[in-house]
DNA sequence: AGCGATTTGTACGTATGTATG
DNA sequence: CCATACATACGTACAAATCGC
């Protein structure tokens, strides 16, 4: 744990950057690699100081940061802990329905298709130009109740991670989880619309949507992340937006 | 201004809670009373520290609060600002209505009543028991275009206030800013639902709402600051989320 | 209940880096 | 190039909460 973090300090040397921002990224990293699970303790201010050529004050600032982000917890006299994880998520910030019972209802996505798409002015203006754009095709069941139709885009660079990614896991995914391991970028704030539609991008699916949902994810440095479309068919069930992006 | 900020981190100093938070109320105090207006500059660090007793680090923290609030915005060699209201706003973050350029649409809110509610197991999960609840009814004007009917519930200390502010500004007003600047409650964190209905609330509305938008405000302190209700016809508009929740 | 040891929270003072004008 | 002002960083000190003895 504490040598996890260590190693990942002393591999981001050369990094760019404030340290405290190194430090809170090291600590992240052993909590996204899976060497950190939610309860565990932390090493305290005092440890990292002396294990670390950084000063008390930096340590704090990091930390800091992590108790913003809602990743870790800390109180005086017993230490500070990885937060626990208080919604379980298969599936990225969008599409989560509630059940009668109010907890998030299960989804099972499944992968229909995926292709690069032409560059057209709509992808340039979100990605900037130059970028090769790909889009993901999925069709998600929820709570295998209904099923949602959903158009993913992004950069190619970032949707050849997730589809390798996408298979071992099932086709399950966590976007956002897996872009702040795999991509090193931290989706900070995710803009939404909602609309009625007579729109069907997919005939087959044999049933008209009803509200299309379209995302924007952004990272830390407001550039876009991705994009999705998630064509909704006339439900009954409540659909969440949390404004609380943390993991 | 730097005086008016002086006078209240002097007034408060029997007041409880770190200094930071002290001064961080003082300048929320000068800006909420209209002393500071927005793209105005602040004092600067060294000016402060000088000023007050406070050390360096100390107003960099408090500073940095705002700068979280999202009410200042700072510069280095320029100086810190209060910051510019981005995005124009009579209402709080629900409700926000796209048009077709994407801007969003304006509102005009009208008072149609206000009460307290029976106290039920409902209100008591949320704010507590012991806590009267009061509830705001407003129809909403989208652009003169159509109308949303919106209930809005809080404790009676908050609704007061509310119904305070809203005669001054024509009935209009940001929940989240006041709450901030009268309460000292920032709003960290929005819940949202939206669900199809056949409910009607307000039968002389004239149409029947076809969605229902819930949101649930929650303070820093993870308190709920209040619930809204708002029913919404049916209409082509895209319905804005952002996960973004500075002013 | 009391007493230390531990650990975070707050605060101070200082120094240096870096963008702005 | 220089002064200004924020950003980062270091080291220290003490307060307050917690835990074990």
């Amino acid at each position: 744990m504490i040598d996890s973090i260590q190693a990942r300090v002393a591999a981001a040397h050369a990094a760019t950057g404030p340290k405290y921002q190194i430090l809170r990224d090291a600590i992240l990293g052993a909590i996204t690699s899976g060497e950190a699970i939610p309860g565990m303790r932390l090493p305290t201010e005092a440890e990292l100081s002396k294990l670390l050529p950084y000063s008390l004050g930096t340590i704090q600032k990091a930390y800091g940061q992590l108790v913003q982000d809602g990743v870790v917890v800390r109180s005086r006299g017993r230490g500070s802990f990885i937060a626990p994880i208080q919604r379980q998520m298969a599936e990225p910030r969008h599409c989560r329905f509630l059940g009668d019972d109010g907890t998030i209802l299960p989804v099972y996505p499944h992968l229909v298709g995926h292709q690069q798409v032409r560059t057209e002015r709509r992808w340039t203006e979100l990605f900037g130009s130059g970028v090769k754009v790909a889009r993901i095709d999925r069709v998600i069941s929820i709570n295998h109740e209904f099923e949602v139709f959903s158009r993913f885009f992004a950069p190619q660079a970032i949707t050849r991670k997730l589809l390798n990614r996408a298979r071992n896991d099932a086709e399950s995914a966590n976007f956002k989880l897996i872009m702040l391991r795999e991509l090193g970028m931290p989706i900070t704030r995710i803009v939404q619309t909602i609309v009625r539609t007579d729109d069907n991008p997919k005939k087959q699916l044999g049933w008209r949507p009803h509200l299309v949902l379209e995302a924007t994810a952004y990272t830390g440095e407001g550039e876009v992340a991705y994009f999705q479309e998630i064509y909704i068919p006339p439900v009954d069930r409540k659909l969440l937006f949390d404004s609380d992006l943390r993991l």
